[in-house]
DNA sequence: CGAATATACGGAGCAGTGTTCCGCTTTGGC
DNA sequence: GCCAAAGCGGAACACTGCTCCGTATATTCG
């Protein structure tokens, strides 16, 4: 989104807006992990020290601050597709790769899926982030594995990584039984053939 | 008036529990559809025209008035499966028929699967349901597709029908981009291999 | 340095949930 | 018709997300 810049037209922040944005992205960042993405806005701005004003003015949705939160680390996977590409034994075993490394992201996420999920709408900016990232980057890859004739499926990179997103958000809950990564496993298998 | 069906489970109820249970059932299976399983409770009890307290009293959790909704309906997708075993071309077909009827019943529930999946312990009546009917038939399909060299990926029915579950989950917002049923197939295909 | 002003803050308050509780009503055996 | 028990209704409580506005403070300017 906007990127603060000391331009003519847009004069710098006041000193403690700024402190209170880093107090809100170290205390959601904390809160996320322990409380889940779900956790109520007021637990955040207490944790943060900070009012609910102040939360609500600098992430107007919760869904800014969940962004914000996570940018650096859906950045860092987006640019792990092209090495993996160049080190992996073939386009496909890339592929497998680099899902794991999605699926890793996720998991780790407590409800992010989910949450996404559930409020498309107020979530648009985070689609948008993963669609803008990451979706060329699976795209490349999966036209590598094409190109090899290792992926023969009509599916496009949107949706193989919906589909692993969508895999994630319902594997959240523990449960022994069952194997989200697995399930990926075999989804991506589905894609040769 | 004696004992009218001393039935198990229902001794005796007065006659306007009985008819208010049926209200309930028949107005959150008119919610359901036009507003979700999420719908509010106030609302279903509004349809039905009674109060807070009734509602309650005779569904405890919103998960025992859904089970009740839907058990018949999980009960005839149970009850297909060995007839679809026995006329489809080939046991894998078979299990790509029944799985869709099950996508299907799962994707005209708005909101079932995910409520499902973000609230396990809720919903664990329903669980329950899915486990006791579904697993069962699902698993002689599996068997019966693997006995004829169709199916060689070591995968549970448990883990095939959750995965299932947890793709519709994430299916229920519509995009023109995104189909669900490509999802399943792939994943089917991966079963085979 | 001190005042003026825009900027930012805090938290009370509103609205919408799920869920409980208890006084009142209805039912059905006698 | 009487009356205990079964059942009912909805007010009330707890907990959310989110907004609004009086107050406090950082920054600028005389």
């Amino acid at each position: 989104m906007g990127a603060q810049n000391p331009s003519p037209g847009s004069p710098t922040k006041r000193a403690d807006a700024r402190r209170n944005e880093k107090a809100l992205l170290d205390a959601a960042a904390s809160v996320f992990v322990t409380h889940g993405v779900d956790a109520p806005v007021r637990r955040i701005a207490t944790e943060a020290g900070v009012g609910m004003g102040t939360i609500y003015r600098h992430f107007p949705t919760r869904a800014d601050l969940v962004v914000a939160v996570y940018r650096h680390q859906v950045d860092a996977c987006a640019e792990a597709g092209p090495a993996l590409l160049a080190t992996a034994s073939s386009p496909f075993a890339a592929l497998c790769r680099w899902v794991d490394l999605f699926v890793e992201f996720l998991v780790t996420k407590h409800g992010l899926p989910a949450a996404m999920r559930d409020d498309p709408d107020g979530f648009a900016a985070l689609h948008a982030l993963f669609l803008d990232r990451l979706v060329p980057v699976l795209a490349d890859v999966l036209a590598a594995a094409r190109d090899a004739g290792e992926v023969t499926a009509e599916v496009t990179a949107h949706q193989l990584l919906r589909a692993v997103g969508d895999i994630c958000a319902g594997a959240e809950r523990v449960d022994p039984d069952y194997d989200a990564r697995l399930t990926v496993r075999l989804l991506l298998d589905g894609c040769r053939s």
